[in-house]
DNA sequence: AAGAGTTAGTTGGTCGGCCAAGTAGCTCGA
DNA sequence: TCGAGCTACTTGGCCGACCAACTAACTCTT
C-alpha cells in the first residue's frame, strides 16, 4: 500500500519522536491525525483552565455568544455532539454560572440556552486565547500551508461525514450482520 | 450539501456543513482539526467495537503486539499518555483478557504486561480495521496529498510537543504568573 | 379525537484522558 | 547507613464523548 517505505518521502512520514508499532503502518495519517488532535487539544485544556472552563465549553459558549438564546437541540446540531453530552455540559455551565436555561414557551419539551453577564465577559478572553493557540500550533506554517492543511482536513471531513451518515443509514436495521461483517472479513 | 456550493477555490475553506462561529474564526485550522480528529476517533469507535475494543486500546496491544512484555513505563513513554490513564486502560484490557500483568522480578515497583492468546488473535483484524479507516477517512486523496498532509501534522505536532515542554518547564515554578499572562494579554 | 410516529431532553453507564495526591520501591549522596 | 530524592504505579475525581433506554411533548394520519 504504501510504497513510500524506501525513497525520500519517507522522511516527512519519520515524524518528531512517537516510534509509531508496526501493526499501525496500515494507517499512518490516521495515527498522526489523533495524536496531533490530543497535543492540541491538551494545549488548550491548558489555555482555557485559566478562565475555569474545559474544552469543548468555549465552543457552546461561542454559539450562544454569536447567536443568542438557542435551543438545545440548535446547539446539538451545530456542535454535531451527542444529545446527552450537550446535556450535562450545559448543566455543568449552568452549574458554573457561565450559562441560563429555560424552557421554551412555544414548546413545552425544548430548552432555551443563553449565555449569561458572566459567561460574556469570557468572550475576548477566549476569543484571544483560541488565536494564540492557532498561532503556538501552526507556528512556522506559511498561510499558504495553514489553508492548505485547512483544505485537506476539509475533505477528510467530508469522508467521515459521509462514511457516518452511510453507516446511520444501512447499520441500523441489522447491527448484528454489520458486527459480522466487519469481523468475519467482507474483504 | 458540499461540492454544490459552487464557484471559488475559497470554497476548501467554506467548509461541509458546520457553521463556524464568528468566535471561532481566530482559531479555524485549529478547529476543523479537532472536528476532524473526532470523527475519526468516532468512526474508529464504531469499527472498533466489533472487535470488542475502544478507541486508544488498540494502540496499546499494537505496541505490546510489536515489542512483546513491556514494562508499563515503557508504553506510558510510548503512547504518550498519562500514568494514570495507561494504568486504568490496562486494568480494562485485563479484565478483558486481551492482557496480562506480572511483576517485574527486577523491580519490584514495575509492570510487565504482555498479550495474551486472546489478544493475539485480534492484530489483523486490527491491522485490517486500520487501513480500512485510512481508507475511509482519506478516500479522494493522491498519495502525494497523504504526504504532505502527514508532513503538515508532522509540523504541527513538533510545535505542540515544543509548547508543551516549554509550559512543563518554566510553567510549573508559578502557574499563577502563566495564568495571569494568559488572560491579562500578552499581546 | 385517538393512536402511531417523531422530536427534545434526561439519566445512567462506560471509556479515554487529565490532574492531584499518595504509596511503594529504587538510588545516590552525606 | 540512612535519609533525600526520584521513579513506577495507583486511586479518586472530574470532563468530554458515546450508547442505550426512557419520559414528555408535539405532529400527523386515519
Amino acid at each position: 500500500m504504501d510504497a513510500s517505505n524506501g525513497p525520500a518521502t519517507a522522511d516527512a512520514a519519520r515524524h518528531s519522536h512517537a516510534e509509531l508499532p508496526a501493526a499501525a503502518r496500515g494507517g499512518p495519517v490516521g495515527h498522526a491525525l489523533s495524536r496531533v488532535a490530543r497535543l492540541h487539544r491538551t494545549a488548550a485544556a491548558g489555555l482555557l483552565r485559566g478562565l475555569g472552563l474545559y474544552p469543548g465549553q468555549e465552543l457552546v459558549m461561542m454559539h450562544l455568544w454569536e447567536r443568542g438564546p438557542a435551543r438545545q437541540s440548535e446547539l446539538i446540531r451545530l456542535l454535531g455532539l451527542d444529545p446527552s453530552t450537550v446535556t450535562k455540559m450545559l448543566q455543568r455551565l449552568e452549574q458554573a454560572g457561565h450559562v441560563r436555561r429555560l424552557p421554551d414557551p412555544a414548546d413545552r419539551r425544548a430548552v432555551l440556552v443563553e449565555a449569561t453577564e458572566s459567561g460574556a465577559r469570557l468572550l475576548d478572553e477566549v476569543a484571544r486565547l483560541w488565536t494564540t493557540l492557532e498561532e503556538e500550533s501552526f507556528a512556522g506554517l506559511t498561510p499558504a500551508e495553514r489553508e492548505q492543511l485547512l483544505g485537506l482536513l476539509g475533505r477528510v471531513e467530508a469522508n467521515l461525514c459521509a462514511s457516518a451518515a452511510r453507516e446511520d443509514r444501512d447499520g441500523q436495521a441489522d447491527s448484528a450482520a454489520s458486527r459480522r461483517s466487519t469481523s468475519s472479513g467482507v474483504l
